[in-house]
DNA sequence: CGACTGGCTTGCATTTAGCAAGTCTAGCCG
DNA sequence: CGGCTAGACTTGCTAAATGCAAGCCAGTCG
């Protein structure tokens, strides 16, 4: 595993790269925080390898990050995969990343950029941040991300899975 | 490369991922905001193979997060990597991890944890908020982390390069 | 009953990472 | 002046991790 010696350093932020930064992991909860759930949408989307997601997940669902829910589709058992709070808690680090991203790196061919919107006052905000149009705190589920290089529509983040589902 | 493919995609996180999520990478960055500059202490202090460092600080380099200065150590010439705004900027990546890692990962052993302080008024603060204490924004300068396994001293973060230099 | 789909696991080939040892430059020591 | 040492790397080789392709299994559709 790649960065994964490092999980029990004693520096928080050792431990937390030696978990996040392993290769994919940022990105596959990038997208779990956009909504995706299932194992086929993970691949679809991040054409990652199939026994990588595997094992990326497991070690996620190992981590207390994500948890697996059966559910049923038309009488049969599916897995789901959810956010749990310690999952829906990275946003701050993808916030980080995004700012990052977007000021020091530059894509391959122009792109409309990702945008961080207020759903409650409607406003383009910088992330993870107050909002810059109303002033208020930005409530995870108040927050919807643009991504207009897929689709020009908001994407609302999901909401981790509560304790009790 | 590990990440490096997604160096140009275009979603932001992604991009930053594919450079900042290579394994190593995030902890050179921490200790270069911590004041490293030089390929031994690197290499002493993350434990990193040297043919890897070397790779990694080259990237680094040449995604303009370090710069290579030649300095004078009595008559001889040695290199130093110092930060770029950029490198200075993952500050707030690096204060994310800190924060999700003291909350969602606990290390093999109990030690003391990692404190950020306001050096202007003293208290410690949560990484990457206006300071607890005093309330005030905390200017990177004012900045000092307190590492206590493996001193009790608090470290003032390194300022960048500046252009001139 | 055969095809299909979602969610995986298994088997290699290719990349990376890690360790050890070697190189090169340049002071410093006696 | 010859040998020694230190910093900053390369080079070679082994051990993991990644990527691709294929296979499997349960259930549902036609």
């Amino acid at each position: 595993m790649t960065t994964a010696p490092q999980v029990s350093v004693p520096c928080p932020i050792g431990r937390a790269a030696g978990l996040l930064g392993e290769r994919w992991t940022l990105l596959i909860l990038r997208n779990a925080n956009l909504g995706t759930t299932r194992f086929d949408a993970f691949r679809a989307e991040l054409g990652i390898a199939d026994n990588i997601l595997s094992n990326r997940l497991a070690r996620l669902v190992e981590a207390g990050v994500l948890v697996r829910v059966p559910y049923h589709d038309g009488g049969r058992a599916r897995q789901e995969y959810r956010l749990t709070t310690a999952g829906a808690e990275v946003l701050p680090v993808l916030h980080a990343l995004a700012v990052w991203g977007e000021e020091h790196t530059k894509p391959a061919e122009p792109t409309g950029s990702m945008q961080v919107i207020h759903q409650r006052c409607g406003q383009v905000t910088t992330p993870g941040k107050v909002c810059d149009g109303c002033g208020e705190l930005v409530r995870r589920e108040e927050e919807a991300w643009v991504r207009p290089w897929l689709s020009p529509d908001p994407i609302i983040l999901a909401s981790p899975a509560t304790a009790g589902t």
